[in-house]
DNA sequence: TAATGTTTAATTGTGCGCAATTAAATTTCT
DNA sequence: AGAAATTTAATTGCGCACAATTAAACATTA
């Protein structure tokens, strides 16, 4: 199969960032991240800090492997993200001792309470968007197939 | 306007990351910048530096401002990856001698050469990504609105 | 069982992102 | 003109992301 050459004006178009789908991605992630800022600062948690605790309220008790496996983070990124979320003893950290290779993420006391205030983060953020639902579904919808598509 | 209360079982539903919107943004926006990788290497560049010359090959001269304003970016991200791309010698920096406020980035011919080799980043993504490309247009057109709707 | 290969976290080093602060230049207001 | 407010970059400090490497534990196989 041969590659067709495009002319320099297709290759204009298709270099302008408004055209192409990373930069739409790159930015409204961050932007929404953003977003979340003010509501996750009043429990003094990051947003990926956030998704382990998203997945730990669901879980219990998930490896650093199960944690990176659903957030698509690696253990460079996780190993400290979880340190410092064990000093503000919202998790523990252990060895499974039926496999010393792995550590379980668990949830203390001050973690698991966290969830009372969390639980209405989204529907917040869902209010501030002002989008009309089919509209978020949609788009929801197309990322996780996006993403299934990316894996 | 009052408030209505969500059952547990909603809260529930509503925590699950598949769920919401944020996370598949920021995983999607990840991965795809990921598949970026191996053709912006083969250029010695990282993703946001090459959003950059998006931006300079279009337009040859912007200010630091208005780097920002268009990739959404502040300087404490823009000043010292703008060094490095100086280093690099693709890109030149100077004071506007008209607001000495400003810094105008131009291109250092060794930047706008890259343009050659960059100009077939979008299609051999497209490819890469196997997706129909009414799929592809709509998905695009919704996150710029959505962008529209961040800002 | 001993050697080989695989899996899992941790570590190291680089480059973003971004809030907050600082400092200089310019604009606006009085 | 002079004071006050605004704009623009740079700096500082912190927390991700992630590639690459290391080391330990476990699994597989000869």
């Amino acid at each position: 199969m041969t590659a067709t050459p495009l002319s320099s004006a297709d290759q204009n178009l298709l270099l302008k960032l408004e055209n192409q789908l990373c930069f739409p991605l790159y930015a409204a992630s961050r932007m929404l991240t953003k977003a979340y800022l003010p509501l996750l600062q009043e429990l003094d948690l990051t947003y990926p800090q956030y998704l382990v605790l998203l997945l730990l309220w669901e879980h219990e008790e998930l490896t650093v492997k199960e944690l990176g496996d659903n957030l698509l983070l690696d253990s460079g990124t996780l190993t400290p993200l979880l340190k410092r979320m064990e000093q503000k003893q919202w998790v523990s950290r252990r060895r499974d001792p039926r496999d010393e290779r792995s550590v379980i993420i668990g949830l203390q006391p001050a973690g698991a309470a966290l969830r009372q205030q969390a639980c209405r983060i989204p529907e917040q953020l869902f209010a501030k968007l002002g989008m009309p639902q089919a509209e978020f579904e949609a788009l929801r919808d197309q990322l996780n197939h996006l993403l299934t598509r990316l894996q």
